[in-house]
DNA sequence: CGTAAGGTTGAGTTATATCAAGTGGTGTGG
DNA sequence: CCACACCACTTGATATAACTCAACCTTACG
């Protein structure tokens, strides 16, 4: 019951003491603190929405969105701050305006594996099956999120069953891209893997922003965390990428990642002819290098 | 456009040209024949359905499940085939009636990477986003599917809303088994790996089966199909399951399983607190340990 | 200017892979 | 019924990728 209940959800409040038990004070170096409390003072009307072409409700644009805007709220989350935890009872569907968000889950030793880093568009938490997270969110960058009450999909369902059909889609290539992490984890070396995770950083960023980035994306995680979500040490990446860029393949600055070959991260993934062909294609290296 | 058109699928044939070009020679020995022909000569009736309580149509049951009798039809696949392979455009949503498949992936080097593996009432292929398989399916033993047509989907959602809240539910079960691979593949050492798909297979295979098997499970997956499981080689699992044995904690003939102390299978996974507290319970070892 | 967090580098350790040889079943054809 | 081949599994010796620990550097920031 976190969160309150909707419509006038534009005020959720959660106690502190909701928290799940597992929150041990070893783990609060990677456990963010939860969201606490988040203003709707500015919630975008669907008509503007930044992911109209990729979210739950793309099938509902831009003739019946109105209808949303009475039943949908919006929240905001600092950087480090949790979405939720592992164990919370989810009630909310999220999606993801701006912003980067990452889900995790902690083993009892204090240890982290990111599962998953989410980018605008993507949704998360539980619409069509309410139930308990199975692991934690938590705000890369500031992330601003569309949130929509689990208990509105009988209604929606029944007047738009395209929504149905669109959540399909979306779970679907949740499960490509799970199985994707499945492979690299079980059979990339620490090398395949990180070429992985930048090339498919590289392609997923570039295509939800249609202005020209150049080859340079921003690059909100640290090394550590490439390290959980790589199941590598930080030291280990650390030296890795430092490969990378004596090889000239990257640049970084700052908080900003240059790939200035693409082509090699790909090589060095070693993936099927197709899946590369797949990927050159999504970076724009069919034919034309840029 | 595999696999015919249905109604009237009742014999399902697939051009051997019809495969995808990674099929090279150099891979031969683990992807398998792909299916061929399936006769459905002994179609099961919806109402015999023996995955009924889980699988997508449960929420049919036992009222209008008479109108799916006219629409899926069923094959039958012998160890070893494959069902589809990654590259082919997917147009049915299989139902596992019985038997086990496992979906995999292969590298340029031939390496493979299992992704999951599935049991009865699990469900594979495509139903509200029909598309291009990423991974290849296989059986591992011999298995009964119930198919189902992908362009049934806009007719079956209109008339049966409940079905598309039910499919959001097992992609959501899929998903977090997935995610669960993830962590273990990350983070999870040899043992850890093994003891966790040791007690997962053993808690998912008992859930299907009333009738109490003891704590013994049949287990058709070679140490190979382990190691790909759970990205090792199959000379480390042997070493490993060689420990377990050692320690007492499983025991092998033949081709089934005994797990004698899950309990400990459960500790060596240094799961969170409800995790294991979730997986224990699952075993029937809340309190009294059988 | 001091502190903290993230990043870098080196030396030594360990888990897992690799290579290689050998065992034990099981099915098949003679 | 036996000889053979084949496959899964076993075991040992060695190599190596990745981890651990520790020191140090750099940058951002109050």
């Amino acid at each position: 019951m976190a969160y309150g209940t909707l419509p006038n959800a534009d005020r959720l409040k959660v106690s502190a003491l909701s928290g799940p038990a597992h929150f041990l004070p070893s783990r609060a170096h990677v456990a963010g603190p939860r969201l606490e409390a988040a203003d709707c003072k500015t919630k975008t009307s669907c008509s503007a929405c930044p992911v109209a072409s990729r979210s739950l409700c793309t099938p509902l644009h831009a003739d019946s969105c109105s209808e949303l805007d009475e039943v949908h709220g919006e929240i905001e989350l600092a950087p480090g701050v949790d979405l939720f935890w592992e164990g919370d009872e989810l009630s909310w569907l999220y999606t993801i305006l701006d912003g980067l968000l990452f889900s995790y889950t902690l083993f009892e030793d204090g240890r982290r594996q990111i599962l998953q880093v989410m980018l605008p568009g993507d949704i998360v938490g539980s619409w069509l099956s309410p139930g308990i997270a199975h692991c934690a969110v938590q705000a890369l960058t500031t992330t601003r999120l569309c949130i929509l009450p689990c208990r509105s999909r009988v209604d929606l369902v029944a007047r738009f069953p395209e929504m149905a059909v669109r959540y399909g889609e979306l779970l679907q290539e949740q499960a490509v891209r799970a199985d994707q992490r499945i492979a690299s984890l079980g059979r990339h070396s620490a090398r395949q893997r990180i070429a992985y995770f930048l090339i498919d950083l590289y392609c997923r960023v570039r295509e939800r922003s249609e202005s020209a980035l150049g080859s340079s994306i921003p690059m909100p995680l640290t090394q550590e965390h490439i390290a959980d979500l790589l199941g590598l040490t930080s030291v280990h990446v650390c030296r890795i990428l430092g490969n990378l860029r004596a090889e000239g393949i990257i640049r970084l600055h700052g908080r900003n990642l240059h790939v200035l070959d693409p082509d090699r991260l790909v090589d060095i993934c070693d993936f099927d002819c197709e899946t590369a062909a797949a990927i050159r294609k999504a970076v724009g290296l069919d034919g034309a290098v840029g």
